[in-house]
DNA sequence: CATTAAACGAGACGGTACGTCACGTCTTGAC
DNA sequence: GTCAAGACGTGACGTACCGTCTCGTTTAATG
């Protein structure tokens, strides 16, 4: 099972002309622009060699896949710094980065991951990289997070950070890909609510 | 823009050879065994009509995509029963329900709505056709449930129901499609119990 | 070695739509057209494709080859009637016949025969194409034309009406192919000439 | 129209690496290897370049084509030596010297000449090559033999010496490319004997 | 010797054409 | 009017070469 992005390692040896970074970031922008345009599905190769003003066969070199591509400008894409930054309370902070996440996904950066999230449906080179690059990273960092709160005191101490992993971030999956409502800040504080106080009247 | 399934009604009219039911049947099962053999991507127009031995013409006659098939023979395999069971009480039916959703996806049908729920992303009108037909009959069962359960003073009054179902079953979608844990029941009594009982230490 | 021509038989037997003979020769004329225009080597497939009016796999579907369909055209322009016309005399029948055929090669024929037997040099398959449908027949028609001579003892009957056909029409190639020199009905004669009565001074 | 052959003056000038006349001798050697093995039309540039252990852009510095390199190779190989050599008598020597010319093109010369004369019928500027290269100066030297014979009375004084040359050769061409029966000796005195001696029984 | 300028290997690059695949429509004859 | 078969126009796919370009590295003549 062959990598989704090719290596670019082929060419750090030995001689021969470097690929041009200049086209590297011309391809991903092409990309973005034309997906966010007309959507992932109606978009060819073609077009996007067209648009970045490349040969198709510059891109093939460097990508097997036009979903291999929107990854690549995905993930370049996103502010890996801080996700969950101070505020008023240890748990005021989850809610805030829940929050900036669906503003994220309202914007462009929905559009993106939800192409990429049906395209890795069909792919599973697809799905591991998107799963290694976007999804366990960010949860890696949300696990130590919430394993202080547990160590803390802050969190029931019999909670998988798995768990509240899923039951904070799935809704916000959801709703982007089904649709059954806005992704707003109020849905946000909603979900982020009721996760933490339970649905079982007391 | 014009309806994915082809009105059956095209024919209700005067006479001509009626449609074969049998073969209605023959494409329907020979696309579920391609996708479940192969992926919904794999797979060809050419190579259902091949397996259910039928021409190409009257598959179109009947569906305009391949998703579209998929769909109808998802929805036909789901049995549209009572959704919550009686149990040994009001939030056990909710447990049951959930567990008995999550063995669903971990078999045959977790692949096709996989599938539709990916291709959904691609193309409204599949996207509407699955919130009409799949999800939303759920829902609105499960919010007449929720409702019952907040007028009965077992859940919290405060609570959308909306948001209620987001919490429980958002995160089985997203196992299903991220893959980032096994589908089990364990897993959705972890769910269950957190989403019941809430995050937060008292 | 599959055929340069593909199979038209493939659809005699049963149902299925039967291929347009309309398209076979519009595609055949647009091959023609664009070859006397531009040269053989100079157009592309989509090139005819897109002057027949006609889809590439339509294209596809019938020939393997560019040349293929250059041969067809070819063969199908030909006049395969009579070649050896009478005239005033035995031998002036045949020199008439080398004057028609250098006629058409300095027509259009003479650029669909250079280009077929160029490419017969690269194309094995190609090459016993032409050799059965166009050199071996009207081979045939002169050696038996020859053998009569001989018979009649009008020509001599030491000789091989293959190296008697060589002698006559191999300079009437060679001059289409090297351009040493007009292929002009006194070059015609002149060789015609010198064959009949030698080189040698007697 | 730039020339088929690049400028090897292009350094006369001043400084500078000089150009390696080793690879020069390589590429022509792997050029004509990959001809005979494969065929001159199943080989790229790339192919060339890697066999001769030699950049591309080495290759394109001294020649612009495919077809000018196998016609370097191909005039380099010719002895270009007297082509007439002395025998029995006058017209034996012709006879002779046609036998040496079927010889060569029964072996590795046949195969280069073949390719050339059939990419000339594609490129104008290669075909001016060949005639300038290799038909022009055997003509020429074919002709002043021949215009010796008609001045000693040894051939007829009618005869155009270019027809002669025509009569006698061009079936030699004939065979190479139609594959009309093998370019034997035999063949090649029974095209001699009658061109000199005459068709028509006397 | 040090300089220098071109040759050299490698391989990226923009193109063009290729031949294949799948789509969705159409056109046959058979029922 | 449906059905199986398959032709048809369309358009994306991924590959193969082409001929040019751009790297860093030789390599020979010149200063």
């Amino acid at each position: 099972m062959e990598p989704v992005r090719k290596q670019t390692a082929a060419q750090t040896s030995s001689g021969g002309r470097p690929r041009s970074p200049r086209i590297h970031q011309a391809i991903l922008k092409a990309a973005v622009d034309l997906v966010l345009e007309s959507g992932s599905r109606a978009i060819s190769m073609d077009d996007i060699a067209a648009r970045a003003d490349v040969g198709r066969m510059t891109i093939y070199r460097r990508w097997c896949n036009k979903a291999a591509i929107i990854m690549d400008a995905f993930v370049a894409r996103v502010d890996p710094g801080t996700l969950f930054l101070p505020a008023r309370s240890y748990t005021e902070s989850i809610r805030l980065q829940m929050r900036s996440m669906a503003k994220a996904f309202r914007g462009k950066d929905g559009a993106l991951i939800r192409a990429l999230l049906a395209e890795a449906q069909f792919d599973p080179r697809l799905a591991v990289e998107l799963r290694d690059r976007w999804t366990m990273p960010r949860r890696k960092m949300a696990i130590s997070y919430f394993q202080r709160g547990i160590k803390d005191g802050l969190l029931r101490s019999d909670a998988d950070p798995d768990a509240i992993i899923d039951i904070l971030y799935a809704p916000i999956y959801y709703r982007l890909q089904m649709g059954t409502g806005p992704l707003s800040d109020a849905y946000v504080d909603e979900i982020f609510d009721h996760a933490m106080k339970g649905l079982r009247k007391v």
